[in-house]
DNA sequence: TTACAGATTGAGAGCGCTCCCAAGAATGTC
DNA sequence: GACATTCTTGGGAGCGCTCTCAATCTGTAA
């Protein structure tokens, strides 16, 4: 069967292709018999209307965009991405939009996404997540005049809408635990270089330590980016510098951590105690259990959906942006039970 | 600026629409000298065409979905779906094709999400991962007349197109594994009830002991359903029945498994062997290195993209499928390299 | 010179919808 | 009863593209 129409169940009611339009899009202007009848009509026939007639003639296409830029390279190892993906989508089909997937994994693709994503009129606005500080993604993005909510603060700040945790106060307040728990040789295992998210953790970082009258020491900062694989080579890296505690920007880095300690034949907390980022469902889990930042990683998701559609309503100026809240999360692995024993 | 149309570069030009339509869509049939005129035009004022006209006259969208049902909940937990995600990304891009992700979560979810997939036109095809058996989504999506293909061998599987691997082969070898180590009391933890995935790994399972002379014992039999913590209790349930290796349905599981087996104070492979299943990067990194049969996940991704594209450009009859390699990894937690020195 | 094939181009008719405007019906007001 | 006001409805003009068909323009052979 060929796809039906307005105009075929206009016909088949007896009324105009108008006075369907009206009944689809919840119009008031129609009267209830008539509204009944279309709604009838609709119902039997499993009539649908076309999304690019739509689109084409109300330019909005209720689609919208989620951009993982190639400098965010963990999409498929760091749990913290499928978990936003799903908050978006939730988000999403509760207000009827459809989410479009645009995963860069290289520059090729970058060349070729850009034009589908900015002009062509397939998208009625993009969530972004923010990847690494110079990533010319994020310029492209805003020399497009498409709506766009950046998921993460992103550098130029005051340009963008955003929704973010706020990175430096949990920072500040995971490494205070440790430090208020008697540990003095606090080490960090940072983010990937170059990120905001990054920058600001260490910010929090040092602001505890200072606050507290500790000297901040280069060698017990150590550069990860975000994998397993990082967060263990970084730990390995840490232990010639004799740390008692580390701060780790995330949960997946901290398992990676946890495995380089065992490896050593070092005890958590016993010997070195440690404090994630994220709350993902292994922090949980591990043999350890996690003492971690949580990120109310699916509500930055679902409040980034939520003002993209205010934009894409009622326009962006001013720029607008969310801080969500960030919550310690007390476990195992920071020793504070242990502490609390003696 | 108002939004660019192809009359617009015609004018610039001095040619028609039609020319300009031809030079965008490749026509051969373009002179060598306007072709770059326009070519050169469409540069400078960066001309993207409307993709809702095009998709209005065209009846195409260049737009695939992939639906994940409510069926699947372990979206955000399993890293298998992020990796496949990523393969079909892989795939749209180099295809030029965008990527529509379709998350249910609840039954208004399906119910809202139905009629946008399968009517409307903003799909050109669907690639949905097979669920339950009984999932009421899969019928509905037959009956719509888009092309589909599912990800993972569905339970009518003559009906639809599909890609798989050989789940019974690929538990048989893991199983026979075990057994060629000389273990006797082979256990497994199954995923989720209902699903195709599920009942091939019992087959393969069943198969390697009847075929080694063993007797299939229910009690060795324990139910997950592909989360960690199922994995975690599946293998506590299974302790009181001493089993000397288990073959597990999933990666993730085996992790959980592992921690039970901790918590009871048992040494992987010592005490107990294992062999999991999808061979996740976690897989190399756990403590004790996972014995597993790598699927080729990206691979099933890929695969799955183009068999649509070809079902969309050449229709669908008859249903075709592609079965995939998987192979069997192994490492530290089976115990082969225990065995060997023996 | 005429004819004809082939390449190149333009015009026109949609694709199925929204949205504006005006016509007509129904109601209210004095 | 005449007029204004509101509600309901239909018609028409697009939205920006594709695709068919016919027109024009070459070049070549008869």
């Amino acid at each position: 069967m060929a796809e039906l129409t307005l105009e075929d169940i206009a016909k088949q009611v007896g009324v105009s292709r108008s006075t369907v339009s009206r009944v689809v899009n919840g119009s008031p202007n129609v009267s209830p018999e008539v509204r009944l009848q279309v709604e009838e009509a609709i119902r039997i026939t499993g009539f649908h209307p076309n999304a690019a007639a739509r689109s084409l003639a109300s330019q909005r296409t209720r689609v919208i965009g989620l951009v993982l830029p190639r400098s965010v390279s963990s999409f498929f190892t760091d749990p913290f991405f499928p978990q936003l993906t799903q908050g978006i989508a939730v988000g999403c089909n509760a207000n009827d939009l459809s989410l479009s997937l645009f995963l860069v994994t290289n520059k090729e693709d970058e060349d070729k996404i850009m034009p589908r994503i900015s002009r062509s009129g397939m998208l009625d606005g993009i969530l972004v997540q923010s990847g690494r500080a110079d990533d010319p993604l994020m310029e492209r993005l805003t020399n497009s005049r498409i709506p766009c909510v950046v998921l993460g603060r992103p550098f130029n700040h005051d340009c963008f809408n955003y929704i973010d945790v706020d990175n430096v106060k949990a920072a500040y307040s995971a490494t205070k635990h440790l430090i208020d728990l008697g540990y003095t040789r606090i080490a960090t295992i940072t983010g990937s270089h170059g990120s905001t998210v990054t920058l600001d953790r260490i910010e929090g970082y040092v602001n505890a330590l200072t606050e507290a009258g500790f000297v901040v020491q280069p060698s017990l900062i150590s550069k990860g980016e975000f994998s397993e694989t990082s967060g263990y080579e970084a730990m390995k890296s840490l232990l010639p510098h004799k740390p008692d505690a580390v701060f780790i920007a995330s949960d997946l880095m901290a398992s990676g951590a946890i495995r380089a300690l065992q490896d050593s034949g070092l005890h958590v907390p016993e010997d070195i105690a440690l404090v994630g980022f994220d709350d993902i469902p292994l922090a949980a889990l591990t043999k350890i259990r996690l003492t971690t930042i949580r990120q109310p990683i699916t509500q930055i998701g679902s409040k980034g959906v939520e003002l993209l559609i205010d934009l894409i309503e009622n326009g962006s100026q001013p720029p607008r942006n969310f801080i969500l809240d960030t919550e310690l999360i007390v476990r195992d692995s920071c020793g504070a039970k242990l502490r609390q024993k003696k």
